[in-house]
DNA sequence: CATCAGAACTAATGGCATTAGGTTAGGGGA
DNA sequence: TCCCCTAACCTAATGCCATTAGTTCTGATG
């Protein structure tokens, strides 16, 4: 009644993903995979070890995706140009796939690895600090603060927390444009 | 065999606070409410219509509970000095009240009463901007940087996104002191 | 004291994750 | 070519959860 479809950990994780891009992170869950697959929900523990690590791929598979987005935009660019591209991508890889970057935001404190992904997908982010030429702790808290606001602004706005002002591409460059400033000026007054 | 518990929206909200606090937000379900209460679950529905007007419920709470503890902040203070007390104590409160937080940051788009009490919440932080007198956009968009700054900060520490490096309270007295500068360049170079 | 709203109950449904254990297909070795 | 054994799939079962329907009983109100 069965016969072989041929899953791998591959095909799962695509499919969960493809659920999450259409549906959005709350609507994966095993059954659903199973049911977009044309299989039973146990037959996935032969590919995931449970739901949890099959959120943890999807997220990955994220990272991946907006690493590999940030790095084209960043090519050929440098200083403030280069923040400003790499800002409007993120942004719009965000807006284009807020499932996929919800999921990838959830709360994974002991795991080293995949906070090392959530780093590498930063890293043209941070690429363009180098530039900047800033000494080790300002680079680092530089760097740091760059990440929370592009990742803050980006949060608010998927939450509707802006409301539906048409005002809101304008902030995002006034932010950013400070943001070039900021980094520029090596000693807070004070 | 039952008696009268004597429940009430309030007690109801109160014991899931009271839950969020103890284990985190992802521990809220009705089930473990009603567990707590000594009363069996669908008896919640004579007080709350459903689990996530539950999670709203305590969502508000949290609302109420960081917007005082901002004005507390802000009260006899301006300028930088008291977006330096406000930031600092909203980082607090947040490492204080990681469940609770947590669970004010969830996506309600069309709900306009909470993104209200979302914004009333912020209201010393607004009115701190106000002292700088800013032109109307700049003030709009510096209010949407702030909030997107410190928001970003936090969420990223609580996912442990920043490693464990000891640094951390450095790099929020950094952002937080350029953001300070940051306000006060009106116009953003180039 | 009688009534009635509503606070709590039990029973039931259906969705979910997960485990245990059985069956069979199909690739690798003889 | 045939066999065999691994692993991919299955069914059955457990236990958690939210939610609805319908019932009971209590305590405040007249």
């Amino acid at each position: 009644m069965s016969g072989r479809k041929g899953l791998s950990k591959n095909t799962v994780v695509d499919a969960a993903v493809a659920l999450v891009e259409a549906e959005g992170s709350s609507a994966l869950s095993l059954s659903r995979v199973a049911r977009e697959l044309g299989v039973e929900p146990p037959s996935l523990y032969n590919h995931v070890a449970r739901l949890d690590t099959l959120r943890r791929e999807v997220a990955l598979r994220a990272f991946e995706d907006l690493g590999s987005t940030l790095g084209r935009a960043a090519m050929g660019r440098a200083g403030p140009e280069a923040l400003r591209a790499i800002a409007a991508d993120f942004r719009n890889y965000v807006r284009q796939h807020p499932g996929l970057y919800e999921i990838s935001t959830v709360a994974r404190p002991d795991d080293a690895a995949f906070q090392a992904a959530a780093r590498s997908a930063l890293e043209p982010v941070m690429a363009v600090l180098r530039i900047y030429d800033l000494d080790e702790d300002d680079a680092i808290h530089a760097a740091r603060a760059l990440r929370s606001a592009l990742h803050g602004f980006v949060s608010l706005e998927l939450a509707g927390g802006f409301g539906f002002d048409v005002e809101i591409d304008a902030s995002f460059s006034w932010l950013v444009d400070h943001l070039a400033g900021m980094i520029e000026q090596p000693v807070a007054r004070r």
